[in-house]
RNA sequence: GCCGGAGUGGCGGAAUGGCAGACGCGCUGGACUCAAAAUCCAGUAGCCGCAAGGCUGUGUGGGUUCAAGUCCCACCUCCGGUACCA
């Protein structure tokens, strides 16, 4: 019995694809286009992990699909081949990384061309393609001449930005200071992660839990001049134009946590102009009815210390502050008997690691300065603090404080003897909360009525708000605000494998950079990376671009001396855009031609791993509202429909052990059988766990099987395939055993694309045997093949032939549209069981079922409609249509129940009414039986689904 | 802690509120074979029964409905994300 030869096949079709460029895509499209992108790889020296053709065999089915119905289809594939690990391999070997990039990258081109996907290769790239990073660094050039113009809601030339009066008249150095202010790129002095072992700082988003997001590494917070972009300027939008997307939910929602917005207001809370110390009431009345009169400032005055709350219902409560270690007021506010104590825990907050901060803190720790604030509304004292549980970077890195609201506050409040006010009564509260509140013992974080708050008194939380909003406002003690938890990307690394910024800064007399920076033109673009010999990290956050010769490290224009940025750019930049670039890869006029883009912009459908839902989709959907707001793209967002592969996990490992005592299996569990083979599948798990306990004997080199014994219990569980596990499954081995039609059609019918699933190879072998089937179904028994099975034959299809066949038709087109290959396969092996046991096979029926199976095993399908006698590739033949008279049987069965149970079944003719349906059921002898003597209460008939006797 | 998602045979999984378990794996029996592999045929949720058939079953406990895997309420478990964001 032959197995089709898929080494054959595969390598046959792959060159003829590639000799004919069957998936060459054309300029325009004409008609209906689809826009199919990959999450391009990192090509790392491992090669393809079985995840990738995952998603990869998903874009491809739906794009040879489309192809087939006609669509103008692009479909592209690049390699995001800046990062780390090159960069490390290269240390570790001495070989430059783009040596070993390249090497990678070409393992990967044959990987993908081996799984014979329908990309068009014409149209291939790398990040690290000086044609490519040109525009990487011209983006960034466009960034940097962008400001944010808060007023229209969008991005706007750096040239445009309007100039206040006071800068204008400072003189041109203050103007362009004014301009770098206000730059979506930006250079800023400010505490970033860095970290050591890496060598480079990290983005916010890299961190996990005080660790590096790759390798696991220490991350110390520390002060460095670093490039930022401005994304938090984009926060709003890039929070509501979610709402437009097909993306799934709990994506959009990751997305709008990380943005994390939040409504609240801001409140001035008055310290006094000559602190530290204690301000005195005649200060604070005179401070008070001078903000009445000029308003709420931009910038809080001396004076004042700002906050941000989104409880400001809860200011009558407010009975403390705390200002972040590292606020500008900390100095000014601290008494001198308290100054050595708050110097000594500032040091100590910047040392510690964010690692430190959260692992300790369960204990809240703190230090009085010695200062005084007056709460604006209860006009009470309250003291100001130092803590390192506000921070810095949040809201305005100061708090008023709640302890009878707040559960942080709360645990302060106690840990340093601070006064606790409630001011919320929650609703429905219980005798014990009641007392609670009233004692202060805990906190109560809920909505409810206001109490102890002045004449806002029996306001309900949302009433309160409002009120004291629009009170503060005419006060000119506070506002409404709206706060972001997301904050402006940290845009620049320590690193030599990335791009270089095209910034050079200009140096004064002595060789040292006087701050004034200009940007290299476009049309010099790209500035690539030199030729470097030494680019080893040392610890020190000096990048090694440093290094480079003087040649390529100093600039001279116009007379003037120049040093180029040092730093590169984090991985990200590649990827931000590359979707656009696939559009027009060779244009070297620019980067994207704007009649192309608009042809075929946005993304139809994009699909990769849900480890990427915040970065790199929060990051390139940034760059793209930037690149809109300035006329680049025709479209707000990039990706229109978004799909989440899951993750595919190792093989099912089992466990077994005994019920009462825990302990593992052993030999004496389990009983030889007569053909040493796992029988008995009467013993409940008896099968699985006859393989655990065989595999627990086997190392005694015997086949066991175990007994039925009942106090043995299995656990199954998949792990994620890891090397240290050993249960890392190489795409390779698959191919080269069961054949690439055979692991793409494998991965599209583990479960549903979206969810997390084990691998099973014997899974693979199974749909192997699927398409062994179809082979022999169509293909004559020798081992020579190539010849029509007798079967096949040039006869018109049976009536119920033809309706399996429309069925199945109508069946995979709407699982290819909805994305549920895992059924389309299902149905079209249930066609497949049907005609292998006729021995009459109409050829018009074997035609149409290779088409539909065509974009799932494309080598199989297109060797198979060769030996059905056609000469040119099936990739452009019209799609099936299923005729919908032959979706509808004659006759159909109808259960019927009584009072819910099934007692029996009637076929009546599709269509038949309530009333002959139910005349069926009646006169079904079964059922007359079973009614007989019984009142009939009701009746309920549901044509050509069910009839129900509710009977007493 | 908080926020998502998911719990269905021995396993992966199907199922617009309308016959639970499609399809595949595994297993059992049979055919072919000296034998094995491959292939083909039949069976396969559990329990009772020679059978016809009956009863029980979609994590647990309630509820809505003629009818619940599906809808509502409470809870349990697992997976993923996140964590002093005021």
């Amino acid at each position: 019995m032959p197995r089709y030869n898929p080494a054959q096949i595969e390598l046959k079709w792959q060159q003829y694809w590639q000799t004919n460029r069957t998936f060459a895509t054309p300029r325009l499209p004409a008609g209906k286009k689809l826009y199919a992108l990959d999450m391009f790889p990192y090509p790392s020296g491992d090669g393809l992990h079985v995840g990738h053709p995952e998603g990869y065999t998903a874009t491809d089915i739906v794009c040879r699909f489309e192809r087939m119905r006609g669509a103008s289809v692009l479909h592209p594939m690049g390699f995001d081949a800046f990062g780390l690990p090159a960069e490390e391999h290269a240390i570790r070997t001495g070989t430059p990384p783009r040596v070993g990039t390249e090497k990678n990258i070409d393992n990967f081109r044959r990987q993908l061309k081996m799984l014979g996907f329908s990309y068009d290769w014409d149209r291939e790239l790398a990040t690290t393609d000086p044609g490519y990073f040109r525009w990487t660094q011209w983006i960034f050039l466009l960034l940097y001449d962008t400001w944010y113009d808060s007023a229209n809601q969008r991005g706007q030339p750096i040239a445009e930005l309007p100039i206040p009066a006071d800068v204008a008249a400072a003189g041109s150095g203050a103007i362009s200071r004014y301009q770098d202010e206000h730059r979506l790129a930006y250079e800023s002095e400010a505490p970033v992660n860095w970290c050591p072992a890496l060598g480079t700082v990290l983005a916010n988003e890299e961190v996990i839990g005080g660790l590096s997001e790759r390798g696991g590494h220490p991350v110390v917070r520390m002060p460095l001049r670093q490039w930022m972009l401005r994304i938090t300027a984009y926060a709003d939008r890039l929070e509501k134009d979610l709402d437009g997307l097909d993306w799934s939910e709990s994506i959009k929602k990751l997305q709008r946590d990380w943005i994390g917005r939040s409504t609240g207001a801001e409140v001035d809370f008055f310290v006094g102009a000559a602190a530290p110390g204690k301000p005195s009431p005649e200060e604070f009345a005179a401070w008070k009815s001078a903000r009445a009169k000029n308003g709420y400032p931009v910038k809080p005055d001396a004076g004042a210390v700002r906050v941000y709350t989104t409880r400001p219902d809860t200011l009558f409560g407010a009975t403390y502050m705390v200002i972040a270690p590292e606020h500008p007021l900390v100095e000014r506010l601290t008494t001198p008997d308290n100054a050595q104590a708050i110097k000594e825990y500032c040091q100590r907050a910047a040392t510690k690691s964010d690692l430190d901060r959260t692992e300790l803190a369960k204990t809240k720790t703190g230090v009085f300065t010695g200062s005084v604030a007056i709460n604006p509304a209860s006009g009470e004292p309250v003291p100001v603090w130092v803590a390192d549980y506000v921070l810095s970077s949040y809201g305005t890195g100061a708090i008023m404080a709640v302890p009878a609201h707040d559960e942080r506050d709360f645990e302060f409040a106690k840990t340093f003897g601070l006064s606790i006010i409630p001011v919320v009564n929650p609703p429905n509260q219980s005798p014990e909360d009641r007392e609670a509140l009233l004692r202060g013992d805990r906190a109560f974080t809920v909505d409810g009525i206001a109490i102890n708050s002045g004449r806002y008194d029996g306001l309900t939380t949302a009433e309160f708000k409002q009120a004291i909003a629009t009170d503060l406002s005419a006060k000119g003690l506070g506002r409404g605000a709206v706060n972001y938890k997301l904050r402006d990307w940290l845009f620049s690394r320590q690193r030599f494998w990335g791009e270089p910024f095209p910034v050079l800064h200009e140096l004064d007399e002595f060789g040292k950079p006087n701050g004034v920076k200009r940007t290299v033109p476009a049309d010099q673009l790209p500035v690539d990376l030199p030729e470097l010999a030494d680019f080893k990290p040392h610890g020190r956050p000096e990048p090694p671009l440093a290094k480079a010769p003087e040649s390529w490290l100093y600039v001279t224009i116009d007379g003037r001396r120049y040093r180029r940025e040092t730093n590169t750019m984090p991985q990200w930049a590649g990827s931000c855009w590359y979707f656009l670039r696939f559009i027009d890869p060779r244009n070297d006029q620019r980067m994207i031609d704007p009649e192309l883009e608009k042809a075929w912009m946005p993304v139809d459908l994009y699909i990769g791993g849900a480890e990427h839902a915040v970065l790199h989709l929060l990051y390139s959907r940034f760059w793209h509202k930037v690149l809109y707001d300035r006329g680049h793209v025709s479209t707000v967002e990039p990706f229109q429909k978004l799909v989440n592969q899951g993750m595919i996990l190792g093989e099912m490992e089992f466990t077994g052990y005994r019920k009462e005592t825990g302990g593992w299996l052993t030999a004496a569990d389990v009983k030889l059988n007569a053909d040493g083979k796992p029988t008995d599948r009467k013993t409940g798990a008896s099968a699985v766990a006859a393989r655990v306990a065989a595999e627990v004997v086997e190392k005694q080199g015997e086949h066991f099987v175990l007994t039925a014994d009942p106090s043995i219990r299995v656990e199954s569980r998949a792990y994620k395939m890891s090397k240290s596990r050993g249960n890392v499954v190489n795409p390779d081995a698959v191919v080269k055993e069961y054949g690439a039609d055979a692991l793409r059609l494998y991965e599209m019918f583990m479960g549903p694309l979206e969810a997390t699933k084990p691998w099973s190879m014997s899974g693979v072998n199974g749909v192997r045997g699927f398409l062994d089937r179809v082979w022999r179904m169509i293909v004559a028994d020798r081992i020579e093949g190539m010849e029509l099975n007798a079967a096949v034959q040039d006869v018109p299809t049976t009536a119920e032939q033809n309706r399996l066949v429309h069925k199945t038709i109508a069946a995979v087109t709407s699982n290819c549209e909805t994305l549920s290959f895992n059924t389309a396969i299902a149905r079209m092996m249930e066609f497949t069981n049907y005609f292998t046991k006729s021995d009459v096979r109409p050829r018009a029926a074997m035609e149409t079922l290779i088409l539909l199976l065509s974009p799932f095993a494309p080598h199989l399908a297109e060797e198979l409609w060769q030996i059905l006698g056609h000469e040119r590739t099936l990739a452009y033949e019209p799609w099936p249509k299923a005729d919908p008279a032959l979706l509808i049987d004659e006759s159909v069965e109808v259960p019927v129940q009584i009072n819910g149970k099934l007692r029996g079944r009637i076929v009546v003719p599709t269509g038949s009414d309530a009333a002959v349906t139910e005349a069926a059921a009646q006169t079904d002898h079964r059922i007359t039986e079973l009614l007989g003597g019984k009142t009939i209460v009701k009746v309920v008939v549901v044509p050509g689904r069910l009839v129900n006797f509710v009977v007493r």
